[in-house]
DNA sequence: CCACTAAATGAATGACGTTCATTTAGAATG
DNA sequence: CATTCTAAATGAACGTCATTCATTTAGTGG
């Protein structure tokens, strides 16, 4: 119904850079890579209140409905960035040293990664490895790991989803506001728990985050550790 | 500028029960509490998708601006929600029984209790305990416990962080669909790991994210129990 | 009786994700 | 070289939400 003009004005503000015409340019808007670094930077600058889909359009230089040709939805931007975050997970250990020290690695590395992306948490959970390559290569180096360390199949996936939910969870506790457990006027009610908060105040060498998560990880690694039948 | 006509025609669908009339009504919209309860009923009937806050309105007979007399923010509404669901988590075991099973009763009923309420764990995750009383409570009870079985002051937050992080991140594994791990064309690429998975999937009688929270649970409980000094 | 105030109204706003008809211009085909 | 095909981009709608605001209403307390 409107009528076409040929060459659309470019109705962006004049901070923006040059439009692209309509039609096929060089090699598209570099398809679902580009995509997913763009997010990621845009991610990296604005945080994901400000990742919209909007906004990642403008940062390609792109009309935002131009992302529907190489994207079916927001959801599975996130998913293509979820998986390329999981590339900078730690494995390496599982190839290498010995069972214990790969796991600590890994999980450490594993929090350390998606507690600045703690929005992603609750879309890889529930994700389908088939949906996530990086994410499944990842899985398998694990696997291979808990194999080789003697445990038995029947184990080896509860036991990293069993890890898995540690850390995820433990990932979102890293972003945790530091006062989360001042009980404020309430203290006086709750004196068994205002004692324990004020004994964890004491210790300002280490971040109360790090200090849970290290004590869930040994623990979780003795209990897991003792099912290696070798 | 709109002409006030005194007693506004009821704009509802047919459908809607009679409107209350502006004005102060015998007692609110029930305030906070009958906010809470139309909440809980409301996404139990239509899930967190149809939890909206004109849903919610419609459901209480008034206009959805009318809410915002009472809470300030979607996000408060889900935190009420939150802190009753609390009060279904089960305690009772840290003031009579023995550490473990407190901790084990405690755990599996908190895990039940969210895994149907998954949208609100990035919201209880970084909440502050002022915000929520009941939970405050729950802390209360658990911090006394873990004092009474010997824990030293020092490790019994971090203790209750850590179960809480793994209780959170299994509530999501709750959730997951059953074929999470069917890594599909690519699994002749990932040997270690697909075979793990079928080994798993041999198990009829229990349900995957069940077999995982024990076993995490239980060396958990190993671990952490170790911490005590009595 | 009157001023005060809690509470409800409904219209308006501003994001945002997503859809759709249409256009464009390389690539492929003959 | 002409024609057809098609991936990719456009911009104008939508529809859905949360949230705000000026205004009205009706108990309550002085």
């Amino acid at each position: 119904m409107t009528a076409p003009t040929g060459v659309p004005a470019d109705p962006q503000s004049p901070d923006a850079g040059p439009r692209r015409r309509a039609g096929r340019p060089a090699a598209a808007v570099l398809g679902q890579d580009g995509i997913t670094t763009a997010a990621l930077q845009l991610i990296g600058r604005s945080g994901y209140d400000g990742f919209t889909m909007a906004a990642l359009a403008r940062t390609l230089n792109v009309a935002p409905s131009a992302l529907y040709n190489h994207v079916s939805s927001k959801r599975d931007v996130l998913v293509l960035v979820q998986d390329h975050l999981t590339s900078f997970v730690d494995v390496a250990g599982f190839e290498t040293g010995p069972w214990e020290q790969a796991v600590r690695d890994w999980a450490w590395s594993y929090r350390d990664v998606f507690s600045k992306h703690t929005p992603l948490i609750p879309v890889i959970a529930v994700l389908p490895v088939t949906d996530a390559p990086k994410t499944l290569a990842m899985y398998e180096a694990v696997s291979a790991g808990f194999g080789r360390a003697g445990f038995p199949q029947e184990r080896i996936i509860p036991a990293i989803v069993a890890l898995e939910s540690f850390i995820f969870g433990s990932a979102y506790d890293v972003t945790a506001p530091a006062d989360i457990f001042d009980s404020g006027s309430m203290a006086a009610a709750t004196p068994h728990f205002t004692s324990a908060v004020r004994r964890l105040a004491e210790n300002v060498d280490e971040k109360p985050a790090d200090v849970a998560f290290s004590l869930g990880l040994e623990a979780l690694l003795a209990g897991l550790g003792a099912l290696r039948s070798a």
